[in-house]
DNA sequence: CGTATCCTTGATTCGCTTCAACATTAGTGG
DNA sequence: CCACTAATGTTGAAGCGAATCAAGGATACG
């Protein structure tokens, strides 16, 4: 049942201990003795194409998954065909978490371009958390991170406008581009207007609005899904004030 | 500095094994020989007064927490004064997760009426999930529980209409009533309208409009904070429902 | 290179918010 | 125990922000 994971999807190669993500992914903060004990813990790596899924709501739950390459989105569909955007994923982020709580997928995880992500049976990571003490707190970190992090998407979505939304999205996608690296001022989004509006509770049309008004008013320039900050402050204060002063 | 906790608090009576909450709370699904080994770490209980902080933002975490009497609400604040609270948690229910990550608390967690609470230490509760592993994965669980849970309150304030809203955290309110014993179709309501207008992102207005709405066509009666179910499937169908067919 | 997808922009509509007044309940102290 | 007062809840009218409907334009992908 727990049999070795086949090696040929995408070959066994190096795992963490030669992986450039370190300092975002899961083994962010362990010491080096532990993380090279880690190489046994990721089984195989698989290679998701573009809109494809990753996994889907109802899935078995058997393993949670580090993005390599490449990027991913998180939904939640309603029996009537709604779609909530839960998420955006990059690389170093750990996918699958919804699905240790009943052990089926509570929602999609699909590709926003080629993707490829580490696969890590759940079951290993449990039991080598019972004994790398790094590893178990590592983990948790993870775990508790994704909820402070939707504790943020829900200010956002109940507390503020729609501008505010946005450039709080914006600042977020900027940050993260550059704790990966890349500049914090110029990136390419990977998903589109509609994704971004689900995500931020907005319909398309608001965000392609929102993006036009931040451009006349030179915060940002817009070309399509490339992006350039021109102002980040600026944007940082539409987040905390108040539209009205009362 | 990792000193046994004070018997002084509320004194340090039965714990895990003895307590009536079992279903519901942290050891739900373990074992009984496991549940025993609990009893240890439970440190001490702790009263909270109503409207009195269990913790704050900015606290430093230590331990997370089970609630045995009563009942509360977690929010996050803006520096403008904006409040999203982000969730109401009921008895059995595990406060604290999110203070994991940074070692620092990052909302609060406000008594919504008089209530107790079991502290659990938190760098107790890792080394006995190194040791136990039913333990661990339970822990895991109300992890990854409280990760569905932030997603479906993504789905409901980024998709859903007020009265939608309204609806699925009245049906959410009855549910988790009934898994605790109470009855499903009458209970009483702990939080203001200005709270509950909070967590579904609406204004107390729109929260106490939709109540009288729900009444008017009978679907509910309100009396001020006491709650009584009349028909509950067309509040399900309410959920689910398009507005318009298209 | 052609076509489907994605994006932008305008006009109008609608749902929720805001502002305001009043009703009711709960909490406090005499 | 009752009177008083602050907190909470209800309801109406008006305003506004985002949704909807609609058309045209740019891009990217097969």
């Amino acid at each position: 049942m727990m049999a070795t994971v086949p090696m040929t999807v995408a070959g066994l190669k190096k795992a963490c201990s030669q992986c450039n993500l370190l300092e975002l992914c899961l083994p962010f903060g362990m010491i080096d003795s532990d993380i090279h004990r880690l190489d046994e813990l990721v089984g195989a790596r698989r290679k998701i194409k573009r809109h494809q899924p990753l996994y889907r709501t109802g899935d078995l739950f058997e393993a949670i998954y580090a993005i390599r390459i490449g990027s991913f989105k998180t939904d939640v569909l309603l029996e009537d065909g709604r779609e909530q955007v839960t998420g955006f994923q990059m690389t170093g982020e750990i996918l699958g978490l919804d699905g240790i709580s009943t052990e089926l997928h509570s929602c999609n995880a699909i590709a926003l371009e080629d993707s490829e992500v580490c696969v890590i049976p759940y079951a290993k990571l449990e039991e080598l958390a019972r004994v790398i003490e790094g590893l178990q707190h590592q983990f948790h970190k993870v775990m508790s991170r994704e909820i402070v992090r939707d504790h943020g998407v829900m200010m956002l979505l109940g507390s503020m406008r729609a501008e505010e939304r946005l450039a709080a999205f914006l600042l977020n996608m900027s940050q993260r581009f550059t704790a990966r690296g890349f500049s914090a001022s110029e990136f390419h989004l990977r998903m589109t207007r509609e994704e971004i509006g689900s995500y931020l509770g907005l319909k398309l049309e608001t965000v392609s609005r929102a993006f036009s008004r931040f451009q006349d008013e030179g915060l940002v320039a817009v070309q399509q899904k490339h992006i350039r900050i021109l102002d980040n402050s600026r944007l940082k204060k539409l987040i905390q004030h108040q539209p009205s002063v009362r």
